[in-house]
DNA sequence: GTTTGTATTTATAACCGTTATAAATTTATA
DNA sequence: TATAAATTTATAACGGTTATAAATACAAAC
């Protein structure tokens, strides 16, 4: 089992991406932080860290990663985008109620779809909205 | 078969929404339009027809239709919201060439998902990017 | 090691789609 | 007609993203 400073090298090595310090670092913070954070979580949270970081370089290595299909920008939010280092087939699912972006299991391309042919087709994505389980149980409990 | 006026004063009333006379242009404009129009397409347009018309009617308008769930809000694009006034199970296509988006038939609610036991779904997007069928056309026709 | 060129990071201004606000206008009610 | 409510207008404010140029770090050549 890969630790995940190795993957990160690895992954930026296969995309031929320079693995600078805070590449390194923003890439890592993705594949810790499985939560689908924005610009601004990572950059505060890195900020603490290393003081003199700059939030121009999140946008930087954010745009870079996804030029190069190594992370997805998640655009489930009208306002901002949110990044998934886990760029394998899943359904994200955003409660209106918490917020929270849920990852779930759905195989994309078993699905058929029709009035595409000779399309060619890069990704796919799949966004629910509704109420989580976490949020539905509070209401259903403050009801009774 | 009904009329697009027809429907329009049948749909605002079905929600219970006015039909003043500018949300009955927007609606009819999307109904006419069926291609994702932007605030600022929208606005463009109907303002040559009524010069006084001002872009706040477009966002107060539309608000009000996407939270009455008349109309289904697009975030494919990353900068700005495209407007859909048809909101039976269909899938949106984005072109990253001509930039166009299509629609493309695909039955949402048939496809088995995993881990949103308890989950309450309100609404389903699918959003697939790529090259549309036009372009690649161009592109293949090109190289020959 | 120093010089020179390139890549990356930083700081900040500009951009632009959207929202908020208050005044003006229209529509409904008494 | 007078009054209240709803809608529209005009515009300022907001906030996430991009653009730009200077500063810094890194690499290659000498
Ligand atoms: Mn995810
Ligand atoms: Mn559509
Ligand atoms: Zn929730
Ligand atoms: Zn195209």
């Amino acid at each position: 089992m890969e630790s995940i400073p190795e993957r990160v090298f690895d992954k930026l090595a296969e995309k031929n991406i320079k693995p600078s310090f805070h590449r390194i670092k923003v890439l890592e913070y993705l594949m810790v932080n499985k939560n689908h954070p924005t610009v601004e979580q990572i950059y505060s949270s890195l900020k603490k860290l290393f003081p003199t970081l700059s939030k121009a370089t999140i946008y930087n290595s954010l745009n870079l990663f996804v030029e190069k299909g190594l992370v997805q920008p998640i655009t489930i939010e009208e306002t901002e985008i949110r990044y998934d280092s886990t760029v394998e087939s899943h359904g994200h699912f955003k409660c209106e109620c918490c917020r929270k972006i849920y990852d779930f299991g759905i195989d994309i391309d078993s699905i058929p779809s029709s009035g595409l042919d000779n399309f060619i087709i890069y990704s796919k994505e799949i966004y629910y909205r509704g109420i989580c389980r976490n949020c539905a149980d509070v209401k259903s409990s403050q009801r009774s």
